[in-house]
DNA sequence: ATATTATAGGCGAACGTTCGCCCGAACGTT
DNA sequence: AACGTTCGGGCGAACGTTCGCCTATAATAT
C-alpha cells in the first residue's frame, strides 16, 4: 500500500478546497454543476473512497449493527440462521449499515457485553435474538435508552419493539387443517411451560380446538425438552394407548420432534400420515426429504429479517414507528405425513 | 445519551495530561504505579470506554475482517454455517478484530465489491469461502496484496494461505470402511468435473480403491448436481441392474444426495445397510435421525474457523505463516446405514 | 560535586472526515 | 446608485484517539 488517496488528493486535483469534496460527496447543492463534475471526474480519475472509519468518527455513528445469536448444539439444526443473516445484511447495507455478529456471552455476562459494545461506539443497535420472559438485555437496554429490535417477544408488561413469528396463528391453522380432516383425538408435544414461544403456540392450538368445539384432554399435550428423543418417547407412550383412544393425529411444535414422532409410529409398524398424521413446525430443509414428507410450519424469516432492521434503522434515525409489534404468521406446508383424511 | 466520557474527561479527573490516560490504556510502560492506579480508579469511576472508531482511525486499521457466503438454495442445508460463523467470531475477537458479514454479490460484481471494502477502509482482510477454480477475487487479492485467507482451494498454480477439509483423505477412509466390510461394488455419486472440492473427494476414492487393487468401473462414478433428486436419479439407475453387477455400497459427496439415495432403495423395497450400504458427507444434523442413521464424513468445522481467523490475523500483522497450505481431515462417523458387512 | 543516564509524564500533531460559518461575487430590485 | 438576496466555495474547528518527541526531575556513576 503506498498511500491512501483522500480528500484532499481530490480537492489539490481538482483544484478546490476538500471541503468542497466533501460536499459533493455527500450530495450537496452548494456547488456549480462545473466543478462538482470536475469533482467527479477527480475522483474517479484517483479512485478514491471515502473513508469509512474517519467518516464514523465525525458523525458520531459507527453504521453498525450488533447481533448475537446462540448456537444450538451439533445435534440440532438451525434452520432459519442463514437466510435470517442473509436478510439482515442485506437490508442494513442497503441503508449504509453493517451487521457486527458477536459471540454470545454467557448468560451472567450478557449486559456486560452490551454496555461494552455500546460505551465503546462500536454499535449504533442491537437486534436481540433468543429472548426470553425477563430478559436481562431487553431490561438494561430499555434502561438506557439504547436503540434496540426483538426477534422474538418477552415480558408483556414491557413496552419495546418487536418481530416475531405468530405462533399462535400457525397453531390455530395446523390444528384447522387436522379438524378439517376429520380428526378428532389431536395431541401436542410442546416445550416446557417457561418458554414464551411454546406458550403461544399452544395457545393457537387451543384456540382452534375451542372453536371447533373440541374438548381437549390435558393428556394430549405434552411438555419436555426440544430434542427428537423426547419427541419419540411421547408418541410412544400415545401409540400404547388403546386404539380407539389414542391420538390420530400429533402436532409438535418443532420439526426435531416430529421426526422423533414418525420414528416412533414407524418402528410399531403404522403408516404415518395415513393412520396417525404428524405435523411439524420450522419447515427445515430436510422435512421434504423425509419419509413421508412432513407437513409443516414454515416461517417467513426473510421479511422477519428485513422487518427487524427496517425498524432498527428508523429507531436510530429517530422515525418514529408506525408498527412497534409486528407479527408475522408462518404458512403450513401441507405434505404427506399429514395425510388426507382421519382413519376410521 | 448525555455526553460521551472521553479520554480527557479521565485525564481532567486523574490530574495528568489526557496523553497518560493513553499510555496506561494501552498498557505502556513510561508511567509510575501510582498515577498508573489513579488513572485505572478515574476509568473505572467515570465507565470510560475507549472510542473504537477514533482507535481505528489513529492506527489506520478497522480491525474487521470481512467474510460472505453464498446462501444455499431454501431446499438444501447450510450443514456449518452456524459452527463456523461462531468459531470465526470468537476466534476474531480474541485478538481484538471482528467479523463484517457482507452480502454476497452477483457473480461480474464480486470483485468490485471487495475493491470497495477495501478503499473505504472497512475490512483489514477477507475470509473467503466457496472458492472456484479461477476464482477472480483470490486472482485480484493476490494482485493487490490484500491480507485473506481462503476456505477452500482454487488453481493450484497459485501461492496463497487457504484452510481446506481434506476430501481425499475423507473419502479414502470412508472407501477403506466399506471395503473392510467386503465391499466389492463400490459406487460413487460426484458433482461435475468442473468442481474443485469433487476433484479432491474422487480422487480419495480411486486412491483406496486402487490400493485395494481393486479396478474401478466407469460406470461406478455419477456426476451432477448438487439434490437429492438426482442421487435418487443415480442410484435407481444402478437399482435396475441384476442383483449381482449392482453396487452393493454407495458413497454420495454429500447428505443430501445420500438421502436421495436411500430413498431410491428403500422404495424398492430394499434394506439401507443390510442389503446396500451408504455412506454420505457433511453429517449435517438430520443424518442421526433418518432411519436408519447415515454414516458421514463430518467436517472439523470449529478447527477450520479457529484456523482461518488465525492465519489471517497473522497475515495482517506480517507475521509469517508456518503453514500457509492447512487441510484437515474430516472424521468418519460410523453409524447403520453403511452396515455391518457386505451382502451375500 | 559533576556528569550521565534513566524515568515519568507533558505537548503538539495527525488520522480523514463533516459541520457551521463566513465572505465575496453576481444578480435583481427599488 | 445603493441595497438586499442568492449562490458558490473557502476556512477553521472538531470528532477521540495514538504517536513521537521533548523536558524536568530523580537516580546513578565517576
Amino acid at each position: 500500500m503506498t498511500h491512501r488517496v483522500t480528500i484532499k488528493d481530490v480537492a489539490t486535483q481538482a483544484k478546490v478546497s476538500y471541503q468542497t469534496v466533501s460536499k459533493v460527496v455527500n450530495g450537496q447543492a452548494q456547488v456549480s454543476s462545473e466543478t462538482r463534475e470536475r469533482i467527479w471526474q477527480a475522483i474517479h480519475d484517483l479512485g478514491y473512497r471515502p473513508h469509512i472509519t474517519a467518516r464514523n468518527l465525525r458523525v458520531g455513528a459507527s453504521h453498525m449493527l450488533g447481533y448475537s445469536w446462540r448456537s444450538v448444539p451439533s445435534d440440532q439444526f438451525n434452520p432459519v440462521l442463514d437466510k435470517f443473516l442473509q436478510s439482515m445484511v442485506e437490508a442494513a447495507e442497503k441503508s449504509g449499515y453493517h451487521l457486527l455478529p458477536f459471540p454470545c456471552p454467557p448468560d451472567h455476562a450478557q449486559v456486560e457485553v452490551y454496555r461494552e459494545l455500546i460505551f465503546s461506539g462500536r454499535v449504533d443497535g442491537f437486534v436481540l435474538s433468543s429472548t426470553n420472559l425477563n430478559d436481562e438485555r431487553i431490561a438494561y437496554l430499555l434502561d438506557t435508552g439504547f436503540p434496540f429490535v426483538a426477534f422474538g417477544r418477552a415480558n408483556p408488561e414491557w413496552d419495546f419493539p418487536y418481530v416475531d413469528v405468530d405462533g399462535t396463528a400457525g397453531l390455530r391453522v395446523a390444528t384447522e387443517h387436522l379438524l378439517s380432516l376429520g380428526h378428532r383425538r389431536i395431541a401436542l408435544i410442546a416445550w416446557p411451560g417457561e418458554s414464551l414461544t411454546g406458550k403461544f403456540r399452544v395457545q393457537g392450538y387451543l384456540e382452534a380446538m375451542q372453536s371447533a368445539g373440541r374438548l381437549v384432554d390435558p393428556d394430549w399435550i405434552a411438555r419436555g425438552e426440544h430434542s427428537a428423543l423426547f419427541g419419540e418417547i411421547v408418541a410412544q407412550r400415545w401409540l400404547d394407548l388403546p386404539a380407539d383412544q389414542r391420538p390420530t393425529a400429533i402436532i409438535a411444535l418443532s420439526d426435531l420432534m416430529a421426526i422423533g414422532v414418525m420414528n416412533a409410529i414407524q418402528e410399531r409398524g403404522l403408516e404415518v400420515g395415513r393412520e396417525i398424521a404428524v405435523v411439524g413446525f420450522d419447515d427445515v430443509p430436510m422435512a421434504q426429504y423425509l419419509r413421508p414428507p412432513l407437513t409443516s410450519l414454515r416461517q417467513p424469516i426473510w421479511e422477519l429479517g428485513q422487518q427487524v432492521i427496517a425498524m432498527l434503522i428508523k429507531l436510530i434515525r429517530n422515525v418514529t414507528l408506525e408498527e412497534r409489534r409486528v407479527l408475522l404468521p408462518p404458512r403450513l406446508v401441507t405434505r404427506a405425513s399429514s395425510g388426507t383424511g382421519a382413519p376410521g
